[in-house]
RNA sequence: GGGGGAAUACCCAAGUGGCCAAAGGGGGCAGACUGUAAAUCUGUUGUCAACGACUUCGAUGGUUCAAAUCCAUCUUCCCCCA
């Protein structure tokens, strides 16, 4: 018999809490719906979203119907939990122009056809509501000693927490009764901190239409420091490629911490289990192997393995020196730049932030040029420094810039 | 509606007339050590034509030789009372 997928769930890690645990085996052993939600706060998912996305591919494999809610509407008010402060309010343009985005990355890694999953925008029907008969329908069943006492609120008591925020509970609860009716859907997954809005949804169907729905939140992805992942030297790693080249989003996943590793494989690749056992049982530098695997896979599921392997030959070009350096970064020099001081030019092509920056690191021997140290921001940029029209310019460690002749 | 506070750099937070480009912490960046890891230690963290200059302390005006600091107005937020 196969795996039932709250197994496989529970054995890759994902899982936090579960509302009903018993009821929502028997749901998943027939073709169920579910849906996650995604806030649209960027023009692109990020890779804290991709743990979400992969769970929903997982659901789908074995037969569920996956809903990526995508909050057009929600996002018009911003959710407040575990925040300590509000969220700035978008723009409705902003917002739809963000959730086309995220229609056309979900497809990344599910499928579509045939209605296997669905995209919804909560938009759709939370701006037309009309403010009375929401109140009498849905803010009526709603107990405000109760929200008041949920833990998300907690923080907000102290701080100030504005009507329009403590609404977003109500909102969310709606969504979950909306797509019941719509779909049929009857388990709702999100992050942990979801639990209570989550729970206000469950709530809220069993009120209006005396059926029980379920919830599931799965463990947030922090690293070992506590620290939420996704984020990166330059910011948020995200899955578009035009915001997060191919090679960064490699290398993100190729420095992860030691003991992310196996998290990380487990989570967000589709490796058999015993496969990832088997290179996590690996110690100290040989681990280095799995962190490989571990950005190979993600490279290939987001960028396709065509760029996942030039990337790691870029990877491995530049820090084993073997291999090619033709995806490296590059910048080609404009005829005014030649004789140019390295600061200006390497400032100019955005390798520093500014020349003060530049400065600093060149003084604290942070540059190299062709490998050598520099020392002298004021070396001019001339020619012969030149090998076959191309120079190297690496900033710290990792940072690789490849320069052409014009 | 009444009364009282607060706004400082990426974040938190000192500073309440010149010694302030602004303490401290976090974060970031770099160096050392390593395994392209973590931890640790060190340096650094407004900009520029750089032992100097310029622009910054919610906004705008003012007082002063001199303002983040004093005054006025405005904006935003918080707290207490109603």
């Amino acid at each position: 018999m196969q795996t039932h997928v709250l197994d496989t769930l529970k054995e890759r890690g994902f899982i936090a809490q579960i509302s009903h645990e018993e009821a929502l085996y028997e749901y998943l052993k027939t073709p169920g719906v579910f849906y996650i939600g995604f806030d649209p706060t960027a023009d692109s998912l990020h890779v804290g979203h991709l743990f979400q996305m992969v769970l929903m591919a997982h659901m789908q494999k074995a037969g569920h119907r996956p809903i990526a809610l995508l909050g057009g509407g929600t996002g018009m008010v911003g959710d407040p939990s575990g925040r300590t402060d509000m969220r700035a309010l978008m723009t409705p343009d902003v917002i739809a122009h963000n959730v086309n985005r995220f229609r056309g990355q979900m497809s990344i890694l599910l499928d579509f056809s045939e209605g296997k999953a669905l995209v919804e925008d909560n938009a759709s029907w939370l701006l037309p509501l009309n403010y009375i008969e929401f109140l009498r329908e849905i803010g009526s069943v709603f107990s405000v000693n109760k929200m008041l006492t949920a833990e998300a609120y907690k923080l907000r008591l102290e701080k100030g927490l504005t009507f329009l925020e403590f609404n977003y509970q109500l909102m969310q609860a709606y969504d979950y009764l909306e797509l019941f009716r719509r779909y049929d859907c009857r388990l709702q997954v999100g992050g942990n901190d979801q639990w209570s809005n989550i729970l206000a949804g469950i709530d809220l169907v069993r009120r209006k239409e005396q059926a029980e729905v379920y919830g599931l939140t799965t463990n947030l992805l922090v690293l070992a420091s506590g620290e939420k992942m996704g984020k990166s030297l330059k910011g948020a790693v995200w899955l578009d490629g035009e915001k997060t080249p191919p090679f960064d989003f490699y290398q993100h996943w190729r420095n992860s911490d030691d003991e992310m590793v196996e998290l990380l494989l487990k989570r967000l690749t589709f490796l058999p289990l015993d496969e990832i056992a088997a290179l996590c049982a690996e110690e100290g530098a040989a681990l280095n192997e799995a962190k490989r695997t571990l950005a190979f896979e993600l490279t290939k599921m987001v960028h396709g393995e065509a760029t996942a392997k030039e990337a790691e030959a870029t990877a491995k070009a530049l820090f084993t020196g073997a291999g090619s350096t033709e995806n490296m970064d590059t910048y080609r020099l404009k005829d005014a730049d030649v004789g140019q001081t390295l600061l200006d030019v390497l400032t100019e092509a955005g390798l520093f932030p500014s020349k003060s920056e530049g400065r600093r690191l060149i003084n604290q021997g942070g540059v190299q040029f062709n490998g050598e140290r520099v020392d002298d921001p004021f070396m001019a940029l001339e020619k012969d420094l030149f090998d076959a029209g191309e120079a190297i310019v690496r900033r710290g460690k990792k940072v690789h810039l490849k320069l052409l002749l014009p």
